[in-house]
DNA sequence: ACCTGAACACCGTTCAAGT
DNA sequence: ACCTGAACACCGTTCAAGT
């Protein structure tokens, strides 16, 4: 078995993903297996938040002392990375390749991730943090390039009509779910937790004047709607430009190969 | 002053920016202050990462206890959000206002937005977190808040847009910033970084009947050049959907309006 | 007003020892 | 093969005490 240590000094050996590991299934005497192990590890993250995992109070979770958790895993991260993986599993496959064009796949793929990192609060810390290679994890990225690919853009364009959806996502993803962990964190609705933060914000007389400028958008979004509205037509705005900008790049394309001729 | 433990309960005042502070400068004995501080945490967190800066050990490097500190901030976390605001403050507002058009506007906040997250790795991990409403950070925010503004579209499409550039770049900067963490973490340099990665995701046999559909995009991106022009390159290529899409929300909006007529 | 020492309640991880 | 107890080297933070 390839020790933390070892792998921080092989960088190319950097993730669990890189070994292979025998994975008997709850042989021992407590019952452990690594699929216990990283089920426990999701449902205590997800309730409890990043900060609040750790190995003791996991340990007690199933019922054992931290050093037991040591036997299937090399360090606390490796059990945060086989946790990730294993949500990148909840991606429904089928009902992207159900998708009638690019377009339509893009935005699904799109949906399905914002999903995801609402729903895994803790994911969104993690991503930025690991490599992202385990198989489910890949497995999705290769539904993404597979819709980038069908859009038809040259292959050195796709990376930036990638990155422009799926870091938008990523990014997106980041501050909704951030924003519903701490109102949740605080006991309150997000509808709560928003007009709070307006107030304090508007309150506060050292930037009033800007604030100003910045009224009229906290106004139009005000009546809009409940939070979660907003963070739902915001986004489906936000696909718009995404798409739309991408056809323009299909069609440039296109314009230049005819003038070639 | 407001302790942690209060401001947790009060959510409205969950940031060190909604309670006004005095701020002598180094009156002290130990000539502490509260600029000192977060100037030499900027410095711990930009050479050693978020993990690794402790109170201890940013004490010790001002000459002082840990304890001393808490007289300054009433918890670690202050001094993370003193830190961000005070990287925000590195944005070059001239150089936004010189901007010719709304379009050239964007990409040079854009620009800085990602050369400031690459620039300081504990940027993004502790944005995510954070309400981000320190004086900086709210000027940077009415700049881009102005630059869309100046698109012509809607007050309802604007915060789409916003999101989609800006979360963009956030998700970008991300993922460019961590991946230079790494390297550097393992005392590498991007390119050899980047070749190993690549090298040891080809190599797992478990992945294979789905690499060689990604084959040819990671063979087009190692003919580019380093990785740090790939970086560029890609980042500039997304920048163009984005603006893109936008003109062309600017077009339909202005399409539907003389249909109206 | 500002700074410290000692202490509390935690961490992740190692290592030798048990069964 | 699997699990544990004790220990190491850390954390952030509190509190009473010093100057």
């Amino acid at each position: 078995m390839v020790k933390a240590a070892d792998r921080a000094k092989n960088p190319a050996r950097s993730s669990v993903w890189l070994e292979k590991r025998a994975t008997r299934s709850g042989g021992g005497p407590a019952g452990l297996d690594r699929d216990r192990i990283v089920a426990a590890s999701i449902r205590m993250l997800d309730e409890e938040g990043l900060a609040k995992l750790s190995m003791r109070k996991l340990a007690t979770e199933l019922g054992v002392t931290a050093m037991s958790l040591y036997w299937y895993v090399d360090t606390k991260d490796d059990i945060i990375e086989f946790a990730m993986d294993s949500v990148y599993g909840e991606f429904d496959l089928a009902a992207i390749d159900a998708a009638r064009d690019w377009q339509d796949r893009i935005r699904v793929l799109a949906r399905e991730y914002r999903a995801m990192l609402v729903r895994h609060t803790w994911m969104s810390p993690s991503a930025g943090q690991y490599l992202n290679i385990g198989p489910n994890a890949i497995a999705v990225a290769y539904k993404i390039q597979q819709a980038i690919s069908d859009t038809g853009l040259s292959l050195d364009r796709q990376p930036g009509a990638m990155s422009a959806v799926f870091q938008f996502v990523y990014g997106y993803g980041t501050i909704e779910s951030q924003f519903g962990r701490r109102a949740a964190e605080a006991g309150m609705s997000q509808d709560e937790f928003y007009v709070d933060s307006v107030k304090a914000f508007r309150d506060d007389p050292e930037f009033s004047p800007q604030i100003e400028g910045m009224q009229e958008i906290l106004d139009e979004r005000a009546s809009h709607g409940s939070v979660g509205a907003i963070w739902d037509r915001d986004f489906d705005h936000a696909l718009d430009v995404l798409i739309a900008g991408i056809e323009v790049m299909v069609a440039r394309e296109a314009e230049g190969a005819r003038r070639q001729k």
